[in-house]
RNA sequence: GGGCCCGUGGCCUAGUUUGGAUAGGGCGUCGGCCUGCGGAGCCGGAGGUCCCGGGUUCAAAUCCCGGCGGGCCCA
């Protein structure tokens, strides 16, 4: 073991020291040492003393002799500083990494645990836009994440299609005389969404006669029989194939596939009404503004109960969406007797099974035990998503494992919404994307955009490759900036895109990432492998960099099980290929005499190991030569 | 009118959850480094009221209160 062992050591000569509570941490600036204890200024008050004396008094009683990985303590200003054994100290992060087969820094928390995850949930009418990519990236991260952990992840991918968004395309098609195919060189997602979505919504504001037949449109495909239904039905399967195989591109995989008008067929709701109902959690409105509504009881929860009861059942009977969102989040914490089955959908890339929900279908999927739901939803739902996470602890299921993991939006730069034909206003900063006015960044449309980029810059690099190498190397690279681009951003702020500044290959990007993992192996291919964990003597300084960095992997993993945030596993990345990239340029392996090389060489084997381990993660494709 | 989120060099951003030593990066800009393990890289310079004002503390970008500006949700 490495760092934790270290800290460990660290906390046993403090306590040998007489000190109760070592708190240590890891130090931001290693001239100080490897990790510090602030005790000193924690005792000052109760002492009536100073830090600085308290400390030296610490340190002074500390023997470091039959330490292995801590080579003396010292106190500076009221800190004891710890200095490791780097000699000793290296070897245990270099074992502790090549020892562990692919697996180094999983404390394996989850094992026999599960996760359901559900991100995506993409309406079946449109392409997916860059807001979108958006959650899917974070999504998939996440889990990833969780199943190095341990976990067994079940990733969800709700389907709403039963929307009115949906009666728009089919009034298209239906009324506007819009053909069933695409035009040459379209998507069927694209078609929707760009062409008849748009176009649809359009002639319905100006023609009352058109949004009356929408309406009627809704009400057939509510009633689940008839033509508006059938051609719902396949529109939403031939829309969901083409958002999927975007969703691939991207790097994610899906396991089920639920689809909300199958999952209200099959008596959902009505079953949670009669909980709710039983539970006092719901009330029938008998008069005022909401006469004939059922109403969702809020009147105890701290802050929503200012704004008044939300309706679940509109007075003409129908559900409104977030009355749907309960009952669905309800099953998934195993409030139902429902079960749904399901039939095969298609495969992940990865060979796995999508299933979707259907009715003639004969697979059982278990949704039973997770410890932890997890919907990532843009924060535009947060209130929504609050009053859902209160229905439930009303029903009085466990609503601590329902978290809605909020994220914000990805909005248009002026530039980039007046390249799409809007005019901003003069004071806007930021346009909002948006799908009925068409006004949006298509996934499909920026990833061509950075491979085409990408796949310059690799001719330029190797004229001699084929076609077809420099198409998949261009195609890895523009997945890599997307994707690292998407998620490298705290989820609390906005992302303002800007296709120049995404469009970058250097600095910090996913494609640096890819390259310095490239410039690793290049190295051990040349090298063979006869390594030593054992250092010669003292590491250099780039050395070290590296080492303490791979070393904090295993707190890193432990951060994220407990915050569950991306953020910081992206700066990780960044970080280690920045100091492996110092280390690269300053400390030759090849050309170094022999036991240096051999334990140069297992520093960079272990860069390798780990900094696979990181792009798997992170969803950054893997390339070998670039 | 109520609630939530954001505000850090010209631009973007980390650090805020858990207060700790000199506020890290990236882009841009200026200047260096390829007969060397791959220059999609590395090194250096210039550039900062951490939005403002109070408070708590040995210590505040970080915690608390009050403003200002922007975004979102609700009424």
């Amino acid at each position: 073991m490495g760092l934790k062992h270290l800290i460990a050591e660290a906390e046993k000569l403090l306590r040998s020291a007489g000190v109760q509570e070592p708190l240590i941490q890891v130090n931001r600036d290693p001239s100080f040492g490897e990790v510090a204890s602030t005790v000193a200024f924690q005792l000052a008050k109760s002492l009536g003393r100073s830090p600085k004396l308290i400390a030296e008094e610490i340190a002074a009683k500390i023997e470091t002799s039959g330490s292995e990985l801590i080579s003396y303590v010292e106190a500076i200003n009221g800190y004891v500083n710890f200095r490791a054994n780097w000699v000793g100290y290296s070897q245990a992060i270099l074992e502790e990494i090549l020892s562990s087969g692919g697996r180094y820094g999983s404390s394996g928390v989850g094992a026999g645990k599960r996760i359901i995850i559900e991100h995506t949930s993409v309406n079946p009418n449109k392409p997916l836009h860059v807001g979108h990519a958006r959650n899917v990236c974070l999504g998939d991260t996440l889990a990833r994440l969780y199943r190095f952990l341990g976990y067994e992840v079940l990733v969800l991918n709700y389907i709403d299609d039963s929307g009115t968004q949906m009666a728009d395309v089919i009034l298209g098609f239906m009324e506007l005389g819009y053909r069933l195919d695409p035009p040459a060189g379209m998507s069927f997602d694209e078609y929707c969404g760009d062409v008849v979505y748009v176009e649809s919504v359009k002639r319905a504001e100006l023609d009352p006669a058109l949004a009356e037949r929408r309406r009627q449109i809704t009400g057939e495909i509510e009633s689940r029989s008839g033509r508006a239904f059938e051609l719902n039905r396949m529109i939403v399967w031939k829309v969901l194939r083409d958002q999927l195989r975007t969703c691939w591109r991207l790097g994610a995989r899906y396991d089920v596939l639920n689809m909300e008008s199958d999952i209200l067929a099959y008596g959902l709701w009505d079953e949670i009404f009669g909980k709710l109902k039983a539970a006092k959690a719901i009330y029938f409105a008998e008069s005022g503004p909401k006469a004939g509504c059922w109403l969702l009881d809020l009147s105890r929860h701290p802050v929503l109960s200012k704004e008044g009861d939300e309706v679940l059942i509109k007075s003409d009977g129908t559900t409104t969406y977030i009355a749907r969102d309960i009952a669905y989040a309800a099953w998934k914490l195993e409030a139902s007797s429902k079960d749904f089955s399901y039939e095969v959908f298609d495969e992940n890339p990865d060979g796995s099974k999508i299933y979707v929900t259907s009715e003639q279908g004969k697979v059982r999927i278990p949704v039973s035990g997770a410890v932890k739901v997890i919907n990532v939803i843009d924060v535009r739902q947060r209130r929504p998503q609050e009053i859902v996470r209160y229905a439930l602890s009303l029903l009085g299921l466990d609503a601590e494992k329902y978290i809605h993991y909020g994220y914000e939006v990805v909005a248009l730069s002026r530039k980039d919404a007046e390249k799409l034909g809007y005019s901003p206003e003069l004071d806007q900063r930021i346009i909002h994307m948006s799908g009925r006015r068409g006004l949006y960044i298509k996934v499909n449309q920026l990833l061509d955009l950075l491979k085409w980029r990408a796949m310059m810059e690799i001719r330029e690099r190797h004229p001699d490759w084929s076609d077809d190498r420099v198409s998949e190397t261009g195609e890895k690279i523009a997945v890599a900036a997307l994707r690292y681009a998407l998620i490298r951003q705290d989820t609390d702020k906005m992302i303002v895109l800007d296709t120049d500044e995404i469009m970058r290959l250097e600095g910090d990007t996913g494609p640096y990432l890819q390259y310095t993992y490239a410039r690793a192996l290049r190295i051990l291919e040349k090298a063979g492998y006869e390594l030593s964990t054992k250092p010669p003597g003292e590491p250099s300084e780039p050395e070290k960099m590296l080492l303490r960095r791979m070393a904090y992997f295993p707190i890193l993993l432990d951060e994220f099980h407990s915050n569950m945030l991306i953020k910081p596993i992206t700066d990780y990345a960044y970080n280690l290929a920045s100091e492996f990239n110092v280390f690269y340029e300053k400390v030759p392996v090849l050309k170094a005499d022999d036991r240096e090389r051999r334990f140069r060489l297992a520093i960079v084997k272990s860069f390798a190991t780990l900094f696979s381990i990181l792009l798997d993660l992170l969803g950054v494709p893997r390339i070998d030569v670039m």
